[in-house]
DNA sequence: GCGACTTTGACAACGATTTTCATTTACGCG
DNA sequence: CGCGTAAATGAAAATCGTTGTCAAAGTCGC
């Protein structure tokens, strides 16, 4: 029984973007793995809490997943059509963060930021089918 | 039957963070308001969409609601104690978003942000209430 | 007042996540 | 080596916020 946690991990790992924990699920399981739901749950929460992947909440409410090339501070940059994912360092942010923090006299300043937009391919692909929002 | 949308909005305005919807209909309804859950759903989402309100997640995937002193864009410190909302702008973070963006050729783009920290209040109370922390 | 259209709200449906709990597995100990 | 215990696992049920359905009630113009 070795640890499903590696198993989970893996599957991050050769991933491109975020993943939902239900879709890791699907992939395990038509890879053949066997393994539960609850099994997924539970060692994506693990990894997150030993900071291994991102996670984070899609605007629907579903928890997304990422192994994170690095261990090290950074945020994304999330096409919103396709999904695709960059990852971005931000110190102007951090040092924003922490000066509009200090100056409300706030302490341990932690901060959430996630940039999103339509990539170059994405904004071609829409500017044909689009035209019509006749909203 | 005056529009349920304006006696919500009246509740978050009256209130001082954001606010849950299911919240916000239990509310309403000790007040005394004629009103159904799904209703509350829908006024909230209306009145997010016309930018009347903000609306985010939490981290458990609830969503939030909260009535903007203004109509322009700006973000939130929260205190991750009290939840005392502060409202700030971050010229910094709009260019920094809009300018890692464009170098990875993406455009329309928007941004979540989000600072969490302890509020000076918080965190004296915490001073003296933590030294117990064992794990 | 009547009819068409909109808003409302009770309740069911949904879907993601969590919990429960029995089963299986790992592993130290006798 | 077999056993017992504790941890891990997974199937299914429970939870919970949110959304959809649909009939009833309200609004408005005629």
């Amino acid at each position: 029984m070795s640890n499903r946690r590696d198993a989970v991990h893996a599957i991050l790992r050769q991933s491109e973007g975020f993943r939902s924990a239900q879709d890791v699920y699907a992939e395990m399981r038509a890879e053949g793995a066997k393994i539960g739901l609850t099994t997924v749950y539970r060692a994506l929460q693990a990894l997150a809490d030993i900071g291994h992947v991102d996670m984070l909440r899609t605007d629907d409410g579903e928890s997304v997943y990422r192994a994170c090339a690095s261990g090290h501070h950074h945020h994304h940059l999330v096409c919103r059509t396709c999904g695709r994912t960059v990852e971005v360092a931000g110190p102007a942010v951090e040092r924003w963060a922490e000066t509009v923090g200090s100056e409300h006299g706030f302490t341990e300043i932690t901060h959430t930021v996630e940039v999103f937009g339509t990539c170059a391919s994405c904004s071609e692909a829409l500017k044909m089918a689009g035209a019509s929002s006749s909203f």
